[in-house]
DNA sequence: AAATCGGGGGC
DNA sequence: GCCCCAGATTT
């Protein structure tokens, strides 16, 4: 049983998080949110910002999107942001505002799943529903020193079974809490401090000196690479911006007129495509009046080279953008790359 | 079952 | 540069 040694060490160790001193579901889930894929230190700011901001659920609900993506700003994988709105809506509407508490019914929220399901049943109503996060895969792994690849189905299957097996049926919320927490503080990733783990003399993977070989996981496709030009045209004190609203990446999010290139292009072939399709004109009626280098941005799964090229244009009407002066683009929800380019405008 | 979706921090 | 972070959804 691991289980009391997991919640004696949490109780000697845990962290004081805001949304451990509460056991509020709509705080408790505003924070798995924002933490799914996001240390601690990157999320901290972002779930401030949102109570403050939202105190409750019913304050997110009836917010504009734009809002909440505004505040998400810079945290990424904004498709969080975006269910999280509809989430709070969800709520409002199916429960009038009450959180439910059984595992089936919160999965059945937009934008959660069996991990954020199982947390906030366990931490606000102890459920006995075991979560499995990145931490969970790492320690369970070692502990057992199982060779199933963690981001196989098989694999998560049998992790799930696995942790299941093992929650603290009566504890479930501490005990969840503490097997992330030893995951995250002590068996971590790179320096799992197995000299002073509670479970040295169990743990299979330390016993046979091989912890950093755990967890296993199928290698990732690599990332694919895009180059985007973007053009600040400036016209009449303004300049001009369109909402992205395909199924890609920064979806609902704003941006600049963009041509976008699956290789690296010629000058004279983005000057040729900026004429034709963007400013749509045949003359020489406009001025480049600077052009940054190109900025790498990596994401994920691709990697994109940016660069931006400022243009002076007398006139210029084209009804797939809309007129933006520098006060409304600064409250525009951005990609951080178009955030961090207009910094100094 | 595999691909996609961001950004930052640690090494 | 590579890995990973309190994962979920779409294809």
């Amino acid at each position: 049983m691991i289980g009391a040694k997991l919640i004696k060490w949490f109780k000697q160790n845990k962290r004081d998080l805001p949304w451990r001193n509460t056991t509020d579901p709509y705080k408790v889930w505003l924070s798995e949110i924002i933490l799914q894929q996001t240390r601690v230190a990157q999320g901290m700011p972002y779930y401030m910002a949102f109570v403050k901001t939202f105190p409750t659920v019913f304050d997110l609900a009836k917010a504009p999107e734009q809002k909440v993506l505004k505040l998400w700003q810079g945290l990424g994988y904004y498709s969080r942001a975006r269910n999280l709105h509809t989430a709070a809506k969800e709520v409002v509407k199916n429960y009038k505002g009450i959180f439910p508490s059984e595992f089936e019914e919160l999965k059945k929220l937009k934008g959660v799943g069996d991990y954020t399901a199982a947390a906030i049943s366990s931490f606000c109503f102890n459920k006995p529903q075991a979560v499995v996060d990145g931490n969970v895969y790492r320690v369970l792994a070692r502990l057992f020193a199982i060779d199933t690849p963690i981001n196989s189905t098989e694999g998560k299957k049998q992790f799930a079974l696995l942790a299941q097996e093992l929650v603290d049926k009566k504890n479930a919320g501490a005990y969840n809490q503490a097997i992330m927490e030893f995951g995250a503080l002590y068996c971590t990733p790179h320096k799992p401090n197995c000299e002073a783990c509670v479970f040295y003399d169990t743990c299979l993977s330390g016993l046979a000196g091989k912890a950093l070989n755990y967890p296993i996981k199928i290698a990732s496709k690599k990332v694919t690479t895009r180059y985007f030009e973007y053009f600040v045209i400036i016209s009449n004190k303004n300049t001009y911006t369109q909402k992205r609203t395909e199924s890609d990446i920064w979806k609902n999010l704003h941006q600049f007129p963009l041509l976008e290139y699956a290789e690296k292009p010629t000058d004279t072939g983005v000057l040729e495509q900026l004429k034709k399709e963007i400013l749509k004109t045949k003359t020489n009626n406009f001025e480049i009046i600077k052009q940054t280098a190109y900025k790498k941005h990596q994401l994920s799964h691709q990697t994109i080279y940016a660069r931006f090229t400022y243009i002076n244009a007398k006139k210029f009407t084209n009804p797939n953008y809309k007129q933006t002066s520098l006060k409304q683009l600064k409250k525009l929800p951005l990609p951080i790359l178009l955030a961090n380019e207009i910094v100094d405008l």
